[in-house]
DNA sequence: ACATGCGGGACTTCCCGTTGCT
DNA sequence: AGCAACGGGAAGTCCCGCATGT
């Protein structure tokens, strides 16, 4: 079994390195030539581990898709059904788009018009998203006269103005941007009694959380982050 | 100058053409072949007008930016430096990228990551917002504790977000969706005394401008749209 | 007759400019839009004067070969049967490839590959060597045991390879190298009593002859042309 | 290491292929087409061994100059710093250019004005003459007042002259021509005391090296050729 | 099982010579 | 004469098998 890991490790860099290309120049420009000239392994590799572009393209997808459940189920996890847990799965989601280059190229990905339109991944945040806060709409958490629903549509729209927007400007996935955005949205948004409570910057376990067993973790400095 | 006219419809046709195809498969899976059979010309007519497929998706881009143009002056014309102009600008927008194929095309082409960074439809319109919600700012129609440089961004995100969840899902981009959103950030943006006045969905004449006739024939003049 | 005169001059433009681009480009690779550009005249115009590409080319040739024509015959009128003759037309000939766009792109157009394989030029130029040296030979200006023909193989092959190798090397083209070609070949070429008449590099007359009526003519100074 | 002996077979081919295809209509005009069908392989294998036409073109000079080293070698091994060297590599090369279609190739593109100025080919054969005959001037073996420049100059034009010619009338690289311009040269180049050692047709071994075998399949490794 | 070299077509962008219509 | 348009290729790229090592 000493020949598995190699493939692991060979199925791997392959995946990374797609998701570079694919985040650089996009499904169609992206060429297996590149992907596998910068994953250090010969084009017959490539498709020796995956059939076709488009399996590349799914395995970079369902890579992303894996982490954006981790990363949604925690913040659940930590924050039940409030409007935090919402905050926090926002600044994780933007922090990973920063970072993680597969998150970013899966998004790349499932945003393109080229490829198919039940893209896991904007379902899958979607749904989580309009799930949350349906939620905390039946435990009280949310304003009067505020739907869910209304409230998923314009969390949902946001971030993905951001992550088209940081495409090009990275600026777009800073933590203070978004924060930015809570301090405007909360207060309409959440119920007055709970208000006081919310942080817009994300809650510090969930700073914390985002940053540990993160390669190349850049983030802002540990007292700017808990501001 | 007879021959200039054919050429004009000739140029015309194929910029539509162009930004159907750029819509639908997006800039890099988008080929001259099929925009120049949708138009009804041969390749070669298409590399007459246009030198190469860069240039013209920046005719499109240009054509899109012309209509953004248009769209904003006349929303300031009408409601000055009040957030009711940059509310009815968005709902044009966001009804211009729903039936203007050009527009539709001109952003898809703006946001993709195959083409150049600079893409003047962006930061036109991000200028446009900046500059408006900061006039209004200074006019007082902000609420207390309300930068609008922070207002603007969040504007330009949730657009950005519509347009790019719109280009699977139409739904994004109907009025009552804009309208919800607004209707969520009103309250928490404008200042109090003014907040009566404003129209989530939109003045009238905006919706009543922006809903008659443009389908996909903008830009052509009168005289040669009937020739 | 107005109309004809600018036509003359249209035409005349156009064989210049067409002579040009073959001479740089070679025919295959020479764009007829290169060559209606340099001589500053529409698509359009080229094809009322000329129906074709190689139509044009043809042009370029019979030009040449006029000069070809007038070259050789005044050579032979000022010389008559003698060696002189040969030697004269083959300086005049060397000097019209650097100097004269025209006899340079017409012989580009006769040596190419790409074209007729009947090329006047080349023909002409060899008939009028043979005839030339049979006429020495039969004079008996040639000395023992060399006959017209083989001589005339010689000059034909020399002349033809200081064409090619001037394509990229100027000095090929000078006087100075053909006069030394003949000083080796005219001890063993000319008969014993005849030598001491011949120039080498060339008759005055002929140099005289060369240098009038010729634009831009930048060869080399009286004094040593006459050397 | 198998699979390596298709793919010189293949690159063989290739080369062979675009030899006869350069030689025929020019770099300009021949199609990659033509070469892949030609040489029996596919568009995507001819651009797997050359990147593009200009690397297939360069590898077709590139062979043609490795022949050409080949024969010149030869000669010199033979002859030594003899003017019999230098015939004997003429009859060589003019002997080639009738019957190795990669040396007619090469030669067809270093002197086509569509390609790099400083071909390998040209420069490689003139300076093996220049260096030659000063050898052989140094050695006593030029008659008096004869350079060893001047006479590689008319050596050279009259070798390129042959080539350019012999494009279109097979005659021009006959043996019978060369031999011609030889007895026409030697008398008046050779010192009077060697000048009976020297044949104008080539020494014997030259000759039957020459003309056995050779024929479009030279570099091709026997072991493989049989396969 | 894993990886590679080599080759196969098809497609795309772009250019070019040429031709009507005015 | 000239603008506009046409249609045919040509170069180059790409995604993908297939036979072959290790």
């Amino acid at each position: 079994m000493v020949k598995q890991e190699r493939a692991v490790r060979t199925r791997h860099s392959l995946i990374q390195a797609a998701a570079e290309v694919f985040a650089e120049k996009g499904f169609a420009s992206a060429s297996l030539g590149a992907i596998s000239k910068r994953a250090g392994v010969s084009n017959g590799a490539l498709h020796f581990h995956f059939a076709s572009k488009d399996a590349l393209a799914d395995a970079v997808e369902e890579e992303a898709a894996a982490t954006l459940r981790r990363l949604t189920e925690a913040a659940r996890a930590r924050q039940g059904d409030s409007l935090q847990a919402v905050v926090d799965a926002t600044h994780e989601l933007v922090c990973s788009l920063g970072q993680d280059v597969v998150v970013r190229g899966g998004f790349e990905l499932a945003c393109g018009v080229a490829r198919r339109a039940d893209s896991q991944l904007r379902v899958q945040w979607q749904s989580w998203v309009e799930e949350s806060l349906r939620r905390a709409e039946r435990g009280g958490a949310l304003a009067e006269g505020v739907a869910g629903v209304d409230a998923a549509h314009l969390v949902v729209a946001v971030t993905a103005g951001m992550e088209a927007l940081g495409r090009e400007d990275d600026s777009w996935l800073s933590r203070q941007r978004l924060t930015g955005f809570w301090e405007l949205l909360l207060p309409r948004l959440a119920d007055q009694r709970g208000l006081g409570a919310l942080v817009s910057a994300g809650s510090p376990l969930s700073a914390g959380a985002s940053a540990s067993g993160r390669v190349g973790d850049a983030g802002l400095p540990a007292s700017v982050a808990e501001g």
